[in-house]
RNA sequence: GCCCCGGUAGCUCAGUUGGAUAGAGCGUCCCCCUCCUAAGGGGAAGGUCGGCGGUUCAAAUCCGCCCCGGGGCACCA
């Protein structure tokens, strides 16, 4: 593949080379807005300026005259201060053109290389159904995902299951008492601090379905050793606790565990499948209970009180964070002998570094943003270098329908799934404005311009453009004028300004694909789709396409499919379909 | 209090890692289907780039302080 940016830094080096002067660092070349100023355009003139004590007008024209000979420039102009402004030559937008012809290449691809990245994402807790803020982690990740493997480089997604531990244990209480209820036929006393959403209670059914009535049991009182629940603070979570241990010794661990078991896997189901329909899959679920069973965490920790890491205070375990760029010292172990979240999990990032990826990738709410710090302080106290993982942190969304922003809770379970998002707005619509925006940046959803079908929704838009040439391809072929977009007889006279504005657009997408991974920034091609439809839209309007004239015809159908094939890949990019038909 | 993200047109947001006259979509106001999909196109109005300093030939972009919005600061996950 050819990028002709990257020829034409290349191009200056070589002239600087020959003058002797440092290669400055920073972008060589840019690509100017304004038209008239080339197709791209260098200020290195101006940057060498102070550096050689010359002024930068005389600095350009030296340059220049030092530029070798090359085929991709028609026309320099120097610009006062000290622009050099490059205007590309027509066979350089032809042979661009062919490249984007040339299916067994993808326009700005790279052929898969030898750097392998891991990308973490959603890894949301087994203990509910995904939501909205789940579905732009998903997106986002998914779409980076499929972006860094356009430009070559290997990557594995994985989601890290939260399969262990105290919510799990919620959970399955939370099931439970939703199912003795339902046996019952009564409604018994739900912690404050369990789940409260309805699909804790299809859980419920179908362990009744499956199981029958076996883990049915009956208690005439609340024993006086369960402390009263609460709606806040401390008191919530041990009375949660206590009615834990009180539903282990009463069920006892066999049945416990099956509850427990059932539970996670009904749930883990629902996210796979919420996944899949959204068009995202995983090479791997790794599961936080693993790390326990193949002993990596007592491993990860024995290696770290190794190294001097740790230290026991107040009868717990702690990590001395604080010497490795975090703000406090943390705690592994706590007094009651179980772990922290952090211990699995650092166990887990270890695990990754040691699989051997080149980068690790970890895609994670914005309410995660104060963890980081912590992760890495862990992995370099482990003698891993914490430069190799990547943390995106992910703003919130907020939808709004009918102007009126839509109220979410998680604890009263009153949330917006992703599966219903999905159902309410479609997929295509879903995937593409969850991209739209930088992940840096809080996203308002307008669910009615995402659902309208009209000149507004962004999707549609460039979605249009696509079946627009579709149509045109079937069009043709209808009156008996069979495109062939090998014929390059007449590429020459593809000289009308909206065509030629339309090419230039299109040979703009591999620098396009090279930003968006190189800064992980998805949002970009989703931006760009646009100019291309808009640029599309325009050529569409001013210029007839099926003409008698065969030659010409067939130039003009190969950058419109040429324009179809750039469309249809950044769709895929986004997971977003490319319809022939709308 | 400390930390992170954001503040750019009426609204929602881009802004190529410091470049030229700050852009797009929507909304508003004009105009365009005898014609390959009007889910489209053309035009107009609309800006103290949150504020004040600083660095630089050049700042929306880098630095400092301040204001506003969101999030985070557990022996929760």
């Amino acid at each position: 593949m050819v990028r002709v940016k990257h020829e034409l830094a290349a191009w200056f080096e070589e002239a600087l080379g020959r003058l002797g002067w440092i290669a400055l660092a920073g972008n060589l070349i840019d690509r100017p807005r304004e038209p008239g100023h080339g197709d791209y355009s260098s200020h290195v003139a101006l940057r060498l300026a102070k550096s050689l004590g010359q002024p930068p007008l005389a600095l350009a024209q030296t340059i220049v005259a030092n530029l070798p000979p090359s085929p991709w420039i028609e026309r320099i102009d120097i610009r006062p201060p000290g622009f050099i402004n490059l205007h590309l030559s027509f066979e350089a937008l032809l042979s661009e053109l062919a490249h984007m012809l040339d299916e067994t290449h993808p326009y700005g691809h790279a052929a898969p290389g030898a750097t392998r990245v891991l990308i973490e994402f959603v890894s949301a807790n087994p203990n509910g159904p995904l939501h909205i803020g789940h579905g732009r982690g998903a997106a986002f990740g998914d779409t980076l995902a499929r972006v860094l493997e356009a430009l070559g480089s290997r990557v594995e997604r994985e989601y890290y299951v939260n399969d262990a531990g105290r919510q799990m244990d919620i959970l399955a209480l939370s099931v439970w008492i939703r199912y003795c209820e339902h046996l019952c036929d009564a409604a018994l006393d739900f912690p404050s601090a369990g789940y409260q959403g309805d699909y804790i209670r299809d859980l419920a059914l179908e362990l009744l379905e499956v199981e029958g009535p076996r883990f049915l049991r009956t208690q005439e009182q609340m024993p006086e050793t369960i402390p009263p629940d609460v709606e806040e603070g401390d008191g919530r979570d041990q009375h949660i606790d206590a009615r834990i241990a009180l539903m282990k010794t009463t069920l006892g661990a066999k049945d416990y565990e099956g509850v427990l078991g059932f539970a996670r896997g009904k749930m883990l189901e629902v996210i796979r499948g919420d996944l899949a329909d959204f068009g995202v899959h995983y090479d791997r679920w790794y599961s936080e209970r693993s790390l326990y069973e193949d002993a990596k965490v007592a491993e990860m920790i024995r290696l770290l009180e190794e190294r001097g890491e740790t230290y026991r205070r107040d009868g717990a375990l702690w990590f001395r964070a604080s010497s490795h760029g975090d703000e406090k010292d943390r705690v592994l172990m706590r007094t009651n002998g179980e772990y922290t979240y952090f211990a699995p999990d650092l166990a887990y990032h270890l695990d990754k570094m040691r699989r051997g990826y080149d980068r690790l990738i970890n895609v994670l709410g914005s309410d995660h943003h104060g963890y980081a710090p912590r992760i890495r302080a862990g992995l370099e106290a482990l003698g891993q270098d914490p430069k190799r993982l990547e943390v995106r942190l992910v703003q919130f969304a907020v939808l709004y329908r009918g102007g009126q922003r839509v109220q979410m809770s998680t604890r009263s379970g009153s949330f917006v799934t992703l599966r219903e998002l999905v159902e309410e707005v479609g997929r295509d619509a879903a995937r593409f404005f969850y991209v739209l925006r930088s992940e840096a940046q809080h996203l308002d959803f307008d669910l009615d311009l995402a659902k309208s079908h009209s000149q507004e929704n962004p999707v549609y838009y460039v979605q249009y453009a696509h079946a627009r040439i579709a149509s045109l391809f079937r069009e043709s072929t209808e009156r008996g004028l069979k495109p062939d977009t090998g014929d390059r007889e007449a590429w020459g006279q593809l000289q009308q300004p909206p065509e030629r504005a339309l090419l230039t657009t299109l040979t703009r997408y591999p620098e396009i694909l090279e930003q968006a991974a190189g800064g992980y920034a998805p949002h970009l091609i989703a931006q760009f789709l646009r100019e291309i439809a808009q640029a599309f839209h325009v050529y569409y309007h001013a210029v007839p396409l099926l003409i008698e004239d065969r030659a010409l015809r067939n130039a003009r159908l190969g950058l419109c499919l040429a324009t179809r094939l750039i469309l249809a890949d950044g769709l895929s990019l986004l997971g977003v379909s490319a319809p022939s038909k709308m």
